[in-house]
DNA sequence: GTCATGGATGTAACCGGTTACAGTAACCGG
DNA sequence: CCGGTTACTGTAACCGGTTACATCCATGAC
């Protein structure tokens, strides 16, 4: 204990040993103003040697940058965000940013968001806990936020990154029916507010309308996008006293379409034979379900990897507004009902 | 543009505004002092009223505290770091803390990593990016630290959380032997320097000593944990000219088995009739492949729970040492050629 | 009535960087 | 030889909080 364990190695520590003043080596640092050969190399030395590491929070203070970002979750209860949080880091890696996760949701407790204007340069919004007004009012005052499978609100044009869902949801509900003959249909929403599920359902609706096909509430569950939600609701359903008939589930989401398979294994229902199931996302593991899984790939770490760029873009000034929705397509494997010998579809 | 857009409120604008001093706010900020109900009341209102939301860095600046924690990991190419990540999350949920994730590995770009006493308060380190003197040399500065699946350096008492992996092998091991006969089995190793691989590989070997089976090079594939790199490794092995025998694979960990069946599927290996598979940590996924994954459940959830929860005893000044070993225990399905009926093991 | 005590508040130094402004020396063209 | 650049460096104010220290007042013990 010579000295207060603690204290760190300063700027002025470096500016003195170098013999230099600390704007010197500011400048070193940032490299934002010559320094002179001579100057950089004992810069250089000293710091090594002292093991100086900037003090983040002087720096930020003083420059109004934090160097991190924020990512803004509902929850991470899911499979789905190993490739989102992956798109996000390899955009991080190459800058020389860090990365703040925070979940949030409706009513969370502590009222401003864990993230925002306060301690990160800009944020990823995939999260409905924040409403309408919340994001105009982040936008007009020019902090730099993009959306994330979530549309901008009217008359904003905040970027926003997003996977197209309605027109596949159609295509694969007209393959339950037209090519698997099925009329019973369950929907599974995800979580309420969010918004892939709102286009998904309006497919839904879309195809049994095109079909004649009388829309049921009933087969209307809650799935949450969650394995385990989505297990819990299916086995209520399954055990309910009047359950009503079914022949096709549209599970939401892989991870859910897991808590349905594990529901109907219970209740030795199978899959395909007796009911055709189908996910949406194709994580890595729905060509290895039993049966494999039919599902929509929807490309996620291209969500997370466009979002990021977008979001430094705006970080450096550059404009970016508008919507980029990506291409989904459907991935038809055993669990649909098609006879495929084995999943060699690629 | 009336006065500079970016400004942003200030604990002076809210003092002025409410008629007390800097000081006074702070402390109702902090609640560390005593302030008057009265003097209270009207500091949450005009606080309210002005959207004023204090600045981190400043805040870090003076207080020597960043209220943030750092996750340090190889990377994020893995399903594992969902519960891992959740884990970690339930804890902070509960304080007011903030959570960093950073990406580091051997050689990485920066050499200081991302994440450290510049930015954070302490941090959790599932990396095998810092050498075991980086780990000592942050220890004696009394910054804390969490290792996360990783043994602490020899002298040190660096609390560290890890589940049981050696004897949880030979005990898998020992069942594809004993109950099913396998004398060429395969060990997939994961990524370089990853102790858990290191335990697993002590166990596969103490096993194959055990029962007189003979150690062959040819049978240790690099897996890496990951369903790409184990995948490719899969492949190459089963094209190879002269390639050996085999009639079981142990992958290491879940999500390289999802590669493994890919290959094998591919090359109409049939499992468990031709070979078997197990996995290990048991994901959410695992009991719906096809075939249904042997593996080893890893209390993963637990792990980054129970490491967040020490890190916090660390930075309230309580003592923290020595490592917890959390148990893993075995989950037998069809992989392995257990003829279940179905996987109603539970 | 006096003095000690504790509650409530204010003043100003300080945390460790950045940067506006200023200054010096070397160099260059005419 | 001189005025104007350019390269490099230094001084000190500033970013927005925290907190040591001081002050003031009311209360209660004696």
């Amino acid at each position: 204990m010579t000295k207060k364990s603690k204290h760190s190695v300063t700027i002025r520590d470096v500016a003195k040993k170098a013999g230099v003043s600390v704007a010197t080596v500011s400048r070193y640092l940032n490299s934002n103003a010559p320094v002179s050969v001579a100057t950089s190399k004992r810069l250089k030395k000293v710091m090594k040697d002292m093991l100086y590491v900037p003090h983040a929070a002087a720096r930020h203070l003083a420059s109004k940058k934090t160097r991190v970002i924020g990512l803004l979750v509902n929850n991470l209860h899911n499979d789905f965000f190993v490739p989102l949080l992956n798109g996000v880091e390899a955009v991080i890696q190459g800058r020389d940013y860090n990365f703040m996760i925070a979940t949030y949701r409706e009513g969370s407790r502590h009222l401003p968001p864990p993230v925002g204007p306060h301690n990160t340069d800009g944020m990823l919004l995939f999260s409905d806990g924040l409403s309408d007004e919340a994001l105009v009012a982040l936008n007009t005052r020019n902090y730099p936020i993009v959306l994330v499978h979530r549309t901008p609100p009217e008359f904003t044009k905040i970027p926003s990154v997003t996977v197209e869902n309605k027109k596949i949801t159609i295509e694969l509900m007209e393959h339950f029916i037209k090519k698997h003959g099925k009329k019973r249909i369950i929907f599974m929403r995800g979580p309420a507010n969010q918004e892939d599920s709102y286009w998904r359902e309006l497919g839904y609706r879309h195809v049994l309308k095109a079909n004649n096909i009388p829309f049921d509430e009933k087969l209307i569950l809650n799935g949450g996008f969650d394995r385990d939600v989505a297990y819990e609701s299916m086995n209520k359903f399954l055990s309910s006293e009047n359950r009503v008939e079914f022949d096709a589930i549209f599970t939401g989401s892989d991870d859910a379409a897991i808590g349905v398979l594990k529901a109907l294994q219970q209740y030795s229902i199978r899959v395909p034979e007796q009911v055709s199931v189908a996910g949406f996302d194709d994580l890595g593991f729905a060509r290895f379900l039993n049966p494999p899984l039919t599902t929509v790939r929807a490309p996620t770490e291209a969500v997370g990897r466009i979002a990021t760029e977008r979001l430094f873009n705006l970080l450096e000034d550059r404009i970016e507004e508008g919507v980029v929705l990506l291409p989904t397509e459907i991935v038809i494997r055993r669990s649909c009902g098609c006879q495929f010998e084995s999943s060699l579809d690629e």
